[in-house]
DNA sequence: TTTGATCGTTTAGTATATTTAACACTGTTA
DNA sequence: TAACAGTGTTAAATATACTAAACGATCAAA
């Protein structure tokens, strides 16, 4: 029997999901090794499916239960306002294309960073209190924080504490693209 | 038939949770409504129970879903994230990525954002002292803040003052992608 | 000992989740 | 038009979750 006193609408959200990934009923179910019945059925509340199968059709985006649960939350502040001139600030192998050109009073300093093949940022020792994290777009990008050494590809990411030395170094052949944020140095 | 191939283990969770507050299988069982011999095969694993009959459980503590499953990965620092380590923060048509699950004593907010066309947050007002920036991948998003909008394409940006009310809009036939920042949530 | 009240576990029967396979519909190609 | 490849949905059959009730053990008080 469906569930009707469930709180929140899981088959909506499955099928908000499952839209966003722009998978059909059928791909997800081929990618989940399920039944393409028990999406249909999950997605209108008809089946109140178990948590092993649940968690088997969400390893098909993938996503954890955890995050899937999770997503109660409010729906989060999102928003902003354009400035389109990312201004370089540095040059040579490695490309820093900041958005705004005054950081001061600014509480973010975003960047969209380019890195050519063998460009290296070199061991970079402490800076002021911060923190830094970023996202790899394409490309992979050898990442060095501490005595921790990564290599990350498309959709990895990292954070970490800025007095930490690191360094970023392309070790591939092609560029990687990288967008981070940091703390301001006000901080 | 169990779920032997559940990467967690569900069973052990339970019955933890359940001698941490110190109540027997059948309390829990009249608390939540259920028969105790569910409780008895959830323990051993030797039910996969569905999500419904798990939440009716879980209020006889009371704990919803999202924390009881959110009690996961070691509290560990963590310096790298694979793509699906990401921490999926909204759901619908829009995807928020976050790095990293737990915000606090965190300086920043990094999120890979997707939106699926159509995909609108709707008008947020005016939310908690913060900025935020960020940064077009792919597609195009109309962005509104204040009595300001625009549509951004790839590798154009945009940079606001949070307390303005703002929304984020693809009107396009492709998924939007963007890299966002903020300043910390500063509850 | 007996009685009673717990405890966790197990069994048998019923309700339902899940699968397989078909159905109805859409858009595309011949 | 027909034939095909997609889509989401549904029917019947099977697997299994869930309930109700019984079982065996422990402990406490007569």
């Amino acid at each position: 029997m469906p569930d009707s006193d469930d709180a929140f609408d899981l088959g909506q959200r499955l099928r908000g999901l499952r839209e966003l990934h722009g998978l059909s009923q059928r791909e997800l179910a081929k990618r989940a090794g399920v039944s393409n019945a028990v999406i249909s059925l999950i997605e209108q509340n008809r089946s109140n499916p178990s948590v092993g199968m649940l968690k088997k059709v969400l390893a098909g985006f993938p996503l954890s239960l955890s995050d899937f649960f999770a997503l109660d939350l409010a729906p989060r502040e999102q928003v902003f306002y354009a400035a389109e001139e990312l201004t370089e600030i540095a040059g040579g192998k490695v490309s820093y294309r900041q958005i705004g050109r005054d950081l001061s009073g600014r509480g973010l300093q975003i960047i969209h960073e380019r890195y050519a093949p063998g460009a290296d940022t070199g061991e970079t020792l402490l800076r002021h209190e911060a923190e830094e994290g970023g996202l790899v777009i394409s490309g992979h990008l050898e990442v060095t924080v501490g005595d921790q050494r990564r290599v990350l590809g498309p959709g990895e990411a990292f954070y970490f504490d800025s007095r930490l030395p690191h360094r970023f170094r392309n070790l591939g052949e092609e560029e990687a693209v990288v967008v981070t944020a940091c703390t301001p140095p006000s901080f």
